[in-house]
Parts: structure tokens; C-alpha cells; sequence
DNA sequence: ACTCCGAATTGAACACGTTCGAAAAGGAGG
DNA sequence: CCTCCTTTTCGAACGTGTTCAATTCGGAGT
């Protein structure tokens, strides 16, 4: 996309809808290039006009869900919650949006974890997406009373969202039915997420936390 | 396979040598089936006579390098060292068998994710390596002294493992010369884990700790 | 109206993973 | 040596993601 301006977006956007679609009806290996194309009434040379690969059409997949998870989570948390119940809301939300595409999850997070493209929530490249999702744990950290200890807020967040990450790795491999147990999961572990960091309070265990927080810190380059 | 007895064993094991050795040497996507077929000098549906695909073949590389890994690590480790030092042990060399294959770790860590096959760390396929993977993390507590908390003793090579991944995940994604922050990380990470442990005896601590392995427990259903 | 140039589109072509029907190899029993 | 069966091997063929040279489209400048 060399010029910026053209209504050919809406190609690009009926492109991005169709795949999303399919991915949604048929699964990911069903939705072959081919039928995104044909869907669209492009060639599959114009798919890749607009997206490199494959991959990066679940990328957008993936900027879609993280844009309607925040639209949904931020106005179902409150002020004043404790930081447990506020969890439980971002992380319920998350799983909820994700919903629809459990089938293929494992595509999903086999094509996200790629170091390679823009696809990976670790990457560089797609540190602006990662920083949104940091955003809205920020949010709810901040939203939260009693506040997290001073210590540990400016990071917290980022602890936060790896917490989730390892909850979505959880819910990928989670084949109950309506994902109940993830739900489970994420009712037990929020407030226990939430006591952890009460618990940082303690002067043993301050001195530790601050070594975790630096480690992270460290992992940052 | 069907029949369990053949000295066609041979040909199998030159296949897995060989798209090991061409894994090494040229990475993931450029080891074409068709290449190691040839390589092995015999035909592409020979190889899938004896291989499912080409995911299976990356799932030999990984029971390959566990064996090297385990056996490697366990002569290394002292009785009576403290566990810090064991674990750091234990990592660092996890690591160091792996280093050769660093360059496409990324695909390797994207197919191993994949619940689908055997191939997955997490699948219930592969609960077999998974579980000769925590043992050595369990022969690491076993040896350690000061013995950890009895409460946790049962669960923490579990625990462990799930470090060692995340470990891993970092390392995948560590572009630095000969993966020295991921060695730094390990250093650093290793004597925190058994503060962490130590930790886990403070009667408010205890109660916490207690929950999270419920919460682990749980999870296995 | 005409020219021109980049944006957009096309469908054929390529390499790859994988499948498959058929052929070869091997060996046990007569 | 022949027969019959299983194991093993083969290479052509299919569907897929992706690339590319060629073509069409659309609008800016004259």
C-alpha cells in the first residue's frame, strides 16, 4: 500500500471481513487463500496485493479480538472494585471475545508465538498492539481499591498480562465444553492474583518482589 | 509400523539423523521433505511411510534433545548443592543442547505449541515425555539441601517445568550473541526461584501458596 | 481528449507438504 | 521353485501458500 489514501480500503477492508468470517465458519486450514479470494470476488493475487501472507491476515484477526476485548472490558469495570473482581472482569471478557475462534486457537497461537512476522504478541514489531493490551490491565490496576503498593504498580500491569498469557495458553488447550474450566480457572486465580500482591507488602517478601521486578525489568534489554 | 521387528529400523533412524542434521545446517524451511528423502536416498513417500509428517519429524528432535538434555544435566548435578544452584545447573544446559537449533526455535516452539499432534509439550499425547521432562526437575528437588517445604515438595518439579518453559519462550525469542541474556536470566532467575521457595514457609505465605497448588492441581482435571 | 504513470488486478506458475495406487522386496509355508 | 501375504518403496498427482510478469484501471497534467 504505497499511497496512503484510495477507496480500494474498502477492498481491503471486505477482504479482511470475509477472511474473518471463514475463519470464524470453517476453521483456519478450510480457509484456504483461494476461498478468502473467491468470497471477495478478487483473484487471490489481489489478496496479496493487500496482506503479505496468510499470517498476516490472523494478525489482523488478532487486532481485531484485542480492539473488542477493550471496548467491552473498559465499560464493565468500575471504580473502586478490588483488584480481584476487576481481573476476573478483563480476563472473563477476553476469553469470552475469543470464544467463537476456540476451534482453531491452536493455529492461532502456533501463528502468533512466531517470532518471525508482525504476528507475535512478543516481537518488536507488534509492540504497540502489546502496549494496548498492557493499557487495559493499567486501567484496571488503576481503577483498583485498595491501590497495589507503590513498589510494584508501574509494573504490575505488564506482570499482569502475562498472567493472561499464560490463562490464554490454558484456555487454547481447554476442550470442556463452552471452555467452563478456563472459567473456572480465571475465578480462582484472579483473586488469588490479587492476594499475591497484597502480599508484596511484607517486608520478606518485598525484598524478593523487588528481584522479580528487576529480572523483568532486565528481560526488557 | 505395523510389525514392531525389522531391521528396516535402519532406515528410519538414517531418516531422523539426517533431517536432524539438515534441521542443524539449514534451518527449518529450507529442510524440505523432499531434501531428506534424498539426503537418506530414498523416495518422499518412503519417508512418509515411516514419518507422519513433517511435524513428526521436528517431535523427534525434541525427545532427541530432552535424552541429550537429561543426560547431560543429571551427571552435573551434587548431592547437597542448594536447589539455586542445581536449578541453574539444569537450565543452563537445557539451553546449552539447544543452542545448534536456535535459529528456527521459532518454528519449533510454534509446532510443539500445536495442541493437535504429539507433538505438543501440553498435549495429553505426549504426557509420557512431558513427564521424564518434570523428573529431572524432581531428581534436581530430590538432591537439594536444604529440602524444600514438605507442602510443596510433591508439586514444585511441576512448578518448575512451567518456569523452564517460560524460560524457554524467552530464549526462542533471544536475539542476542550465543543467547547470553537468556544465560543472564537464568543466573539471575535460578536463586530467585529457591528464595521463592523458602519463602513458601512463612505461615502467611503458606496459606497463598497452598491455593496456587490447588489452583495447578486443578487444572490436571 | 490524450498521455502517462502508478495503483490495482489477474491468472498462470512454482515449491512445498502430503496422499495414493501400484509396484517391488522379503519371507514363511508348501 | 512357486505362492501368498505383509512390509516397504516408489513417483506421480493433489491442494495449498505464495510469487510474478503482464494487463487493466484511474486519475493527474497538458
Amino acid at each position: 500500500m504505497p499511497s496512503p489514501t484510495a477507496k480500494s480500503e474498502a477492498t481491503r477492508e471486505l477482504l479482511v471481513s470475509t477472511a474473518l468470517r471463514l475463519f470464524r465458519e470453517t476453521g483456519y486450514e478450510k480457509t484456504t487463500m483461494r476461498a478468502i479470494a473467491a468470497a471477495a470476488d478478487v483473484s487471490t493475487g489481489s489478496a496479496y496485493y493487500y496482506f503479505a501472507s496468510k499470517d498476516d491476515l490472523v494478525h489482523e484477526l488478532y487486532r481485531s479480538l484485542q480492539e473488542e476485548h477493550r471496548s467491552l472490558a473498559l465499560p464493565r469495570l468500575r471504580e473502586g472494585q478490588n483488584l480481584g473482581e476487576l481481573l476476573r472482569i478483563v480476563l472473563n471478557t477476553g476469553i469470552g471475545v475469543m470464544g467463537p475462534y476456540h476451534d482453531f486457537g491452536s493455529n492461532f497461537i502456533s501463528i502468533a508465538i512466531k517470532p518471525s512476522a508482525t504476528t507475535s504478541p512478543f516481537g518488536s514489531e507488534s509492540a504497540v498492539a502489546r502496549a494496548r493490551a498492557i493499557s487495559l490491565f493499567r486501567q484496571a490496576v488503576a481503577m483498583s481499591r485498595p491501590q497495589p503498593p507503590l513498589a510494584i504498580r508501574d509494573d504490575l500491569p505488564e506482570l499482569l498480562w502475562y498472567a493472561s498469557m499464560g490463562i490464554t495458553l490454558f484456555w487454547v488447550y481447554d476442550s470442556s465444553p463452552d471452555q467452563v474450566r478456563t472459567r473456572r480457572l480465571i475465578d480462582q486465580a484472579a483473586p488469588l492474583l490479587s492476594k499475591l500482591v497484597i502480599l508484596s507488602r511484607l517486608p520478606v517478601v518485598r525484598k524478593i518482589v523487588e528481584d522479580i521486578v528487576q529480572l523483568i525489568r532486565g528481560t526488557r534489554q
